[in-house]
DNA sequence: CCCTAATTGTTAGTGCACTAATAATTAGCG
DNA sequence: CGCTAATTATTAGTGCACTAACAATTAGGG
């Protein structure tokens, strides 16, 4: 009775499938509420970090997202499109893009500061509730980059069953 | 000092992020475990369904996984494309779709109950921390279920501020 | 039997998120 | 200066996930 595992691929059991779903839902939650801001999701994210500084590279806000420059390309072009951000090269540096907000960019920060209390309310949890589930979050992620432990570092190409 | 809500907006501080990163984070541990299945995890997850329970349809499987038919349609089909299930429709109701596994498909249970270990072992964790993030997950999921309180209630065409 | 409505799937189109390939710039070295 | 390597962004291609539109089937009511 000590390892169940022959039930341990029931879906209702698996962390993954509650973690997805719960990622899903929870930004189907922000959904409609970013709608009224012209943004979806990524999008607000991306803004997030611009409105703790601008400008920044699209380098340093990929480090910042932990998302590959090549998701966050597309995004910059739409939020310059909407008129929210421009993207010019660094002066010093041409490999760089410099990220920055316009003041429409800018301006649309006071509608967001109402976004966290508007989903906290919606949700139903308290401020406490939130900082418990980011602390568990956060130290899912942090499981996540160390590096794995030696039974699991098998090489790939060995282990196709042909 | 009860409402810091000037920092509300700080990247760092948004359950929405931690989430989001955790799912993708947690996702990509499976990824090369499932590789060696031949399976993406959304894949993984609808086989998941099917090994509890063949057939079944389409209508189900999307209950069962909280994904729109649309989302699942596509899938289903790569995994037919796979050999791993047959899509048939239902003799009685022919609108309804059968999802059978094959018995490559059934087969492939065997490989696959050794994935949990080795994630909970990537990922170092015990079966009891799994279980509290899982409850977690399951608690913050319910939470969007719930009805929005009144004052979240607006109506979203009247909020279109231009 | 028709007409209408509900149920069930599929397809089209938008937007992420990833990898791989490419391009452009910069830096280091002779 | 020219060659090579590293850095930084972009583009192409695959696969999810969603909404909207469409098609097919079934069920219910004259």
């Amino acid at each position: 009775m000590s390892t169940p595992a022959e039930d341990d691929l029931l879906l209702e059991r698996q962390l993954c499938f509650a973690l997805t779903v719960a990622s899903r839902s929870v930004v189907g939650i922000y959904k409609p509420v970013l709608e009224r801001m012209g943004l979806t999701h990524p999008q607000y994210l991306v803004m997030l970090a611009l409105w703790e500084r601008s400008p920044r590279s699209l380098k340093d806000i990929s480090d910042a997202l932990l998302h590959e420059p090549a998701t966050l390309s597309p995004i910059l072009r739409r939020l310059e499109e909407a008129g929210l951000l421009t993207r010019e090269r660094v002066p010093g540096n041409e490999r760089a893009l410099a990220v920055t907000l316009t003041k429409a960019g800018a301006d649309l920060r006071e509608q967001a500061t109402a976004v966290p209390g508007t989903i906290m309310e919606r949700l139903g949890l308290s401020r406490e509730e939130v900082a418990d589930l980011h602390a568990a979050m956060t130290g899912l992620i942090a499981a996540t980059r160390r590096p794995a432990p030696v039974l699991a570092a098998q090489p790939v190409h060995a282990a196709q069953p042909g």
